[in-house]
DNA sequence: AAGTGGTCTAGACCACTAT
DNA sequence: TAGTGGTCTAGACCACTTG
């Protein structure tokens, strides 16, 4: 921070509130101020800016509102440590026997490095011959299979988790591509579409082969906006609902 | 607004900005601004309510942020008018022959006023023995019907749709509840479930029974945020995809 | 008590729209 | 040219957290 200016004049046209936007994603992005520490206080941003704190904090609101940023008054503003493993809650209501809301668990079936489809080569932005990993996973309620999960990833980023041994990756994947991979996943894009089941599905799911299911396509990206993981998940279509509000 | 004093303090501890916030809603439902048209500039408002232009200022970024008001540099700013009849279409995604996005038209089919649902009567906040106005609807893309809708409404508010002539309503319901009854839609809540169809909607949708179907249930309200009218639409599921952005 | 973000002021000047 | 919202300043004081 002290040594690096505010050199980035990316626009000047853009009003100076969303250049100063523009840097602090930036150095956000690549690791200057890290998810869940705090970035420096109004005070000093808006001196080293040369800004008066109205314009920060206009900055800062924005950046508030895309998510990236929390603050905490008396305490400071924290980069955002993005949780939404458990986003999927938004659209499967997944209950105990006593009726309380659950997290699955999720066990890794099949791994594989392998060439990605055409499809997920071009949206994780990967070079023609550029192997991808491909896991297969099925999330459960206790015993009972609830969704059923593909994932791949671009190797050149996770490479760590080509050898890992299939037992030791946990429920959550994000934490583990933070923890192996020092990548972290900052937002995601999310595409609902109603199928049916495949053989494959059915069983793995425990539902009739045809049944109604969803298909949840996701597309993770880190700060910079590079997208980094490509997810399909299919759950039984019983377990589905999602709620809107619209302004 | 020059006879109305600001008397309104409904919470003396909330922020300037807030009690600003909460009063232009109250004058907007109470319909001294009506949608479509400028509410008072901001010098004007600003005086009137006796704070800094930046308090004003945040008031109204509250409002635009919810969609209640949409500003227009060098203009005013402007009370919104709700346009979501075409809210489906973040569901349903149709398309006409040449692939190009189209509107459905509409085709009431049936109507009755009689006693609702406990649910309906509930949610909607109507007394014990009220008739509510029931609509059954098919929107149509050319002559294919593609959504099924039931529609319930408190007669108290709609007095003016339980005699209208069927083919005198129209393919949005929306402004024909502000031009007849004086209601405004202000804001909606949507509830999504994927079903099966019965033998009714296969009939009118052209699918096979028990073919995957999305309902969508919604709850609109007014300006003051009573609701003012149940609907639930069904479509074939496989016109259905929804987008989402995860912060 | 010191430090943080939260609220608010009283302006200035700019960019855009309408006449 | 007059009027609108858009940007920005240079502070002040308040509410909350931490040592």
């Amino acid at each position: 921070m002290d040594t690096n200016t505010f050199a980035a004049k990316p626009d000047d046209r853009l009003p100076r509130y969303q250049q100063l936007r523009d840097d602090i994603v930036r150095r956000i992005a690549q690791g200057e101020w890290a998810p869940g520490q705090a970035i420096p206080t109004e005070a000093e941003l808006s001196q080293f800016y040369e800004v008066a704190t109205g314009t920060l904090r206009k900055a800062i609101d924005l950046l508030v509102a895309d998510g990236v940023l929390t603050r905490t008054q008396g305490k400071g503003t924290f980069v955002r440590r993005p949780r939404f493993d458990a986003s999927l809650f938004r659209f499967f209501r997944f209950k105990s026997a006593d009726g309380q809301a659950v997290q699955p668990t999720a066990k890794v079936l099949d791994r594989e490095v392998a060439k990605p489809d055409e499809a997920v080569r071009t949206t994780l932005g990967m070079k023609p011959n550029e192997k991808a990993i491909h896991l297969s996973r099925v999330r459960l309620i206790g015993a009972e299979p609830v969704l059923s999960e593909d994932i791949w990833l671009p190797r050149s980023r996770f490479e760590a988790l080509a050898t890992l041994p299939l037992d030791e990756f946990g429920d959550l994947m994000y934490p583990l591509y933070e923890r192996l991979c020092g990548q972290i996943v900052a937002s995601a894009t999310e595409i609902l579409n109603v199928g049916q089941a495949t053989g494959d599905d059915a069983a793995l799911l425990h539902i009739a082969p045809g049944a109604p299911v969803i298909l949840v396509q996701r597309v993770a990206s880190d700060f910079a906006g590079t997208p980094i993981e490509w997810r399909i998940t299919r759950g039984a279509a019983t377990t589905f609902q999602y709620q809107v509000d619209i302004r």
